[in-house]
DNA sequence: CAGCGTGTTGAGGA
DNA sequence: TTCCTCAACACGCT
């Protein structure tokens, strides 16, 4: 599922379920790896009798804040899936990592096929953990996403700007398929240095990104595999990809085929007639 | 059977 | 030291 706006989804979903403002009674961890820096029991004693307050989001992270100052990081990597439900999705159950019980009988269900998502506590404000603290600017909610900021980036590196961009500790938030997008709606070659482009490239790169963020988010997000679970929310962003995935297909601007090549070890998929080498 | 993957980290080599 | 590549994580789909 997840990029910024997969995430933002699943927050917005939690938000509004009934695991808002009820008690943790009880916790029970299948998948004991998922934990990072705690252990079964003691992730138990954490939760037990703390309310949940809100489910926010930075980067990729789901935040879910606590009473008592207490943070519950959730990652979901490639698969990881987080439910409010009352009972557990019987055709997912091998999947199944974790649940938090809540006190009106829903609970919180983690499930990830490949099981590489991650749980850390924290105690204090979000802001200070540990990982947050080395992520660069949120690409929808952070003032310092910003044409200074990016410049100073770009300008600092021989990296490629596809390498860039899907750099969490420079810019948090956009992934594999969403930098594809951002960089065809930009004209951008994904193999371009990332210190060719120019300010008025860099502006543009910062309005693409958040208008394809918004529009995603709309859709509530690209569901790609059609093996998901259906206990799934499945998102409509995948109508709207004019790259990702679509290979040798022809491009929606001037038809040449969609090529796929390797950057930095990861798929990607772009048009050579309009995206210009910078 | 082999290759691939919405993410990230760490080892090892240049 | 610094930068880059690649394997690894675990599993299911093509």
């Amino acid at each position: 599922m997840p990029e910024l706006p997969e995430v933002q989804t699943v927050i917005n979903i939690l938000n509004k379920s009934p695991a808002i403002d009820k008690k943790i009674i009880g916790t029970r961890v299948f998948i004991k790896k998922i934990l990072k820096n705690t252990s079964v029991n003691k992730f138990d004693i954490f939760l037990k009798k703390e309310k949940i307050i809100s489910f926010n989001r930075y980067g990729k992270y789901i935040i879910i804040k606590l009473t008592n100052n207490k943070n519950l990081f959730v990652h979901l990597r490639m698969e990881g899936k987080l439910f409010c439900t009352k009972d557990i999705d019987k055709t997912n159950v091998k999947h199944l990592c974790i649940q938090i019980m809540l006190e009106n009988g829903f609970n919180l269900f983690y499930y990830d096929t490949r099981m590489f998502g991650t749980f850390h506590i924290f105690v204090g404000n979000s802001n200070d953990f540990y990982s947050i603290k080395s992520m660069g600017p949120d690409a929808m909610l952070s003032k310092k996403f910003n044409v200074d900021y990016l410049k100073n980036i770009f300008k600092h590196t021989k990296k490629n700007i596809k390498t860039i961009i899907l750099d969490q500790t420079k810019i948090s938030g956009i992934g594999n398929i969403y930098a594809d997008e951002i960089l065809f709606a930009c004209k951008i070659n994904p193999f371009s240095k990332a210190n060719a482009l120019d300010i008025k490239n860099i502006k543009n790169f910062i309005s693409v990104t958040t208008s394809i963020f918004k529009k995603a988010i709309l859709y509530k997000g690209t569901t790609i595999f059609s093996y998901m679970s259906s206990a799934n929310h499945t998102g409509n962003y995948q109508k709207y990809l004019n790259v990702y995935g679509r290979n040798n297909e022809p491009c929606n601007i001037c038809r040449k085929k969609i090529v796929y090549r390797k950057i930095n070890g990861r798929g990607t998929y772009f048009c050579e007639k309009c995206q210009k080498l910078l």
